[in-house]
DNA sequence: AACCCAGAATGTCCAGGACAAAATGAGGGA
DNA sequence: TCCCTCATTTTGTCCTGGACATTCTGGGTT
């Protein structure tokens, strides 16, 4: 593997060391911003962006700050925009794209949907604090206070959108946004931990997954606990399961609902086609259910699949489908 | 979009059903096999296996039964195997392979480190069961009765060797194993919310994670617990943390233990290479310990690299590293 | 306004060549 | 016998440049 992204050995050379540590690989950087090897191909054929300098062996090596400017460029181009246009731009005026296509974004969600927000910059100190046992136990009395339900909806859900946000735009250094994360998942289980299983045989049963490359399973989490509070059967089988095992999966748990979550690093392409295939595989009386920040869902809907846009609408859909499957089951 | 594998309206007609839930585009198998576009195209080049169909454009289709021996291809190689003989065996020596090749490695395995290991088969049996309730059930009691330390050493290291045993052979859905893992981890994550916080800045501090590529977290947790039990402050950070941010996290987080998992997913240079660098990049009196069932540590050893072979052991390297600092900080 | 269509834009696929990294195996000491 | 070294084979990834289905855009027409 030629990967030049730090395994270098030590004996290399500063320079060495240094270039090892600014340039990043054709690979890496589509690990970095979900941007596939051809497409970035292409993109510098047709645009003349990325520019990648050429290591000894005539593969492409990428500036660290061309890789930070494709990923706000891939979030534009998420939230509608087009990459002929974008990748003419300055990265001055990408940056100022960004600045207010958040804005409206985030004005958007904050908004309209999520009326009484609670304050995150507090917890934003302590994740650029350092603080792991003040943001757990923050994190801890903020799910007494508020309850499961709200703890997700009005806290964890924007804060993950805030820390996401900074450390898009490097604002927050990667381990602590790894930190924050896995401090988020330890309250988020112990949450799931305290919602009373349901005695008898719950339905609907739910399974919960993610597709292979979508390594993003925090959501599932708060899904999870949503429909726990709602008094539904779980099933998660964590992050990454292949197309072909969530329909196996959902056969041996007789799920009734197939639960999918996408955080938009998947290509816009690759989470339609896997949703069609999907749907084809599985038994009509299942329903697919799909959700997560991927801009995809809200523009381009797939027929069977049942896009969820925001979590607190969970458990009104739930009691949609008790209802009409009561009255299926009875027929 | 070109998409075959199941796009298709379900009012299409059953040949086209039929069809479009049989085959598979190269994306699709991608996704399904974990094996890149480019190996899947230089095998059929190489070996004459796979032996895709072609779509009305030209484009690479894949009947599902060769997806199915790709799967068993893929696990045979991530078992040491190389792609060169499996691809010239016919599907039935593949599938005799998968039986008979592990043998060997598991004896070796589970006979010498695991001498007083609980039975495992119940276990097993209640995830072949599909029983998730009940595997969180039994874990919780045996939690309970051992206490966490022989919890981890003495049932979940073991088991998970036996279902990743399974897997290989193909006694074991991969969804069966997703669900098994993520319920283990659920139990893991309680038995170590169980452990009391020791009161003041404890030492050492130890900072976990693996390195980009590794997914493998759950050993992670193993080894946070057992941490836990001696009184020490982790700070885990997750999976995939690249190299640069460990050492920053080391850093923020004053730790005076760097720990990393291997489970040997990754290639053996780049464990050495990345090890050896991110010793260069630590302080000389940060320890930087490396343990996991990956082969490379015990076969080769890096210097200033202090490999964990056996969990039981971490318990006796806390109390050297604390008598060792005692006469270095007093000096 | 609603619809439609030509042309531009865009992502994915293909072929076949190249080559570094990893694995293998033979040969030569300790 | 065991271990190390070095040449050879194997194997995955990257490259170039071309093609094309699909989607989007921007008129023009009903």
């Amino acid at each position: 593997m030629r990967d030049l992204t730090g395994s270098q050995p030590a004996e290399a050379g500063e320079t060495r060391h240094t270039d090892a540590v600014r340039l990043l690989s054709i690979a890496a950087v589509e690990r970095e911003t979900g941007l596939s090897k051809d497409t970035l191909r292409v993109w510098e054929r047709r645009y003349g962006f990325p520019t990648p300098g050429r290591d000894p062996f005539g593969e492409r090596v990428y500036p660290i700050d061309q890789v930070e400017r494709l990923r706000v460029v891939k979030r534009l181009l998420d939230a509608g925009w087009r990459p002929g246009r974008l990748l003419k731009m300055s990265p001055q005026e990408v940056e100022a794209l960004a600045d207010r296509g958040q804005a409206t974004a985030a004005a958007l969600a904050s908004g309209s949907s999520a009326p009484q927000s609670e304050p995150l910059e507090p917890f934003l100190d302590l994740v650029r604090a350092h603080d792991a046992a003040g943001l757990h136990r923050e994190l801890g009395r903020m799910l007494s206070r508020l309850g499961a339900f709200r703890f997700v909806t009005d806290l964890v859900a924007p804060l993950n959108v805030a820390v996401g946000e900074a450390w898009m735009r490097g604002r927050l250094e990667i381990f602590e946004e790894h930190a924050y994360t896995e401090e988020v998942q330890v309250v988020m289980r112990q949450a799931i931990a305290q919602i009373p299983v349901p005695q008898t045989a719950a339905r609907p049963t739910v399974l919960l997954s993610t597709f292979p490359g979508e390594p993003h399973g925090l959501a599932l989490l708060m899904v999870e606990a949503l429909f726990r509070l709602e008094g539904c059967a779980c099933v998660s089988l964590g992050v990454q399961t292949p197309l072909l095992d969530i329909v196996r999966a959902c056969q041996a748990h007789q799920a009734d609902i197939v639960a999918l979550g996408f955080s938009g690093i998947l290509g816009a392409q690759q989470v339609l086609e896997g949703l069609g295939d999907l749907r084809a595989r599985l038994p009509a009386a299942v329903e697919l259910w799909a959700g997560g920040s991927a801009s995809v869902l809200s523009r381009r809907p797939v027929p069977g699949v049942h896009v969820v846009q925001d979590l607190r609408s969970i458990a009104g859909e739930v009691r949609r489908w008790r209802e009409a499957g009561e009255s299926d089951r009875l027929a």
